[in-house]
DNA sequence: AAAAGTATGTTGGAAATCCAACGAGGTTAT
DNA sequence: ATAACCTCGTTGGATTTCCAACATACTTTT
């Protein structure tokens, strides 16, 4: 587990934290790694989060579905991010699923134990819980960001609002995105065919340009 | 000031914190009240945040305009509720504008030196980082579920997804709901009137009830 | 008490989105 | 090489939302 460990060393997450000491964080914070194949589902809507994850290896999807199956991406998971920390840090039952689209491996710690530090590791503890709570407040940036595209009333205005903040992002006119046309269209909460027509009029008329995933801003 | 502070010693921010440490965690994170009339603007869209906010008396809405002028509600600030945290913690340029919907006073708090404990007072910083992490965890928790809301395609799922995650919240089918039409619809990202004639058709096929802000589920 | 203002519900036509279906181009599997 | 599959763009009709305008009830101001 430890040498799985090793390959994020570098994550935000356990930025900061001696080498020596990760051996008594997983002990501690209970880590255990987990499994999955492509297609698999990782944490199901409905099921109480008491421990969070993190992605060693592999992409994940966090979704959420209506009663009619339609789908919306919340978010794109890599390697050495996290998932999960809110609701399991206040104990919450999950309101979204999360599926692995490749073959994935998880990392899974308890987030009840963080804010109780034990008297042998009490460096890490106070390291980790600075570490979650930037990687808490960037995704609560984040979230408000897909907040503020799917607040605008037009699949056109949704995507220009997009793709500028991509733009800055990335501090250029010219980008790639993580998205596909399907993925895009369900973050932006659109159907995926009115999108790629709005797309075409945004080039027609001189706005954007594109091709598959990269974008220029004019 | 620390008589304002009083005010607010049971809010989840310094709840676990002695009232003799409070006076010492004003001056450690710089805390200044601010006064701001009905309409006001307390935080401008684009404005760097380095400190955030406790409301200590009155109501503030967080809001965001699209370039047209449509609104949207992110949500609503009540006294002992904080705002700005986020962004302030990881030093982020707002994106959006917190508006004094009353006459409000706000405690404002030094986000940089929250992780920066002197040796005087290391004792309630431990304490304000923990709170202060369960709390933007609850604002994820929130985040998520407003888009679980604007996520449904039609103005009538999107009606019914918020209501009955305020009935989970309420734990009842009957409750009463903190917006006005105007503030849900801004909330839901939908057209005030295209959502009074979907409230209408609910009611008409015996779905819910509704009188003002008062809901039932049936 | 009258007037002004605010919140909610209703309406009908304009505009945008959704939906299903299809074709072109590229990739993967056999 | 062929077939099967996937992604992306396009089209047209059905559906939904938006928008502006107005009616009603209720609240606040004068």
């Amino acid at each position: 587990m430890l040498e799985d460990l090793e390959k994020v060393k570098d994550s935000i997450l356990i930025k900061g934290i001696k080498t020596q000491e990760l051996s008594s964080m997983l002990g501690c914070l209970r880590g255990v790694i987990k499994k999955y194949n492509k297609g698999e589902t990782v944490i199901s809507e409905g099921q109480k989060l008491e421990k969070f994850g993190i992605l060693i290896e592999g992409n994940l999807q966090i979704v959420q579905y209506d009663y009619i199956g339609n789908k919306s991406v919340i978010s794109v998971i890599q390697p050495k991010q996290i998932f999960g920390e809110a609701f399991a840090y206040v104990n919450k039952v999950s309101s979204f699923n999360v599926e692995a689209i490749e073959n994935s491996q998880v990392l899974f710690l308890d987030s009840n134990k963080l804010s109780t530090p034990c008297e042998n590791c009490c460096t890490f503890h106070k390291q980790l819980v600075k570490n979650l709570l930037f990687i808490i407040s960037n995704k609560n940036v984040n979230l408000t960001q897909k907040i503020e595209c799917m607040s605008k009333r037009t699949t056109k205005e949704k995507l220009l609002t997009f793709l500028s903040l991509e733009s800055i992002k990335n501090k250029s006119k010219e980008f790639y995105i993580q998205y596909d046309r399907q993925s895009l269209a369900d973050y932006l909460g659109v159907e995926r065919s009115a999108m790629s027509t709005e797309l075409s009029k945004l080039r027609k008329d001189g706005i954007i340009e594109f091709e598959k995933n990269w974008f220029k801003l004019l």
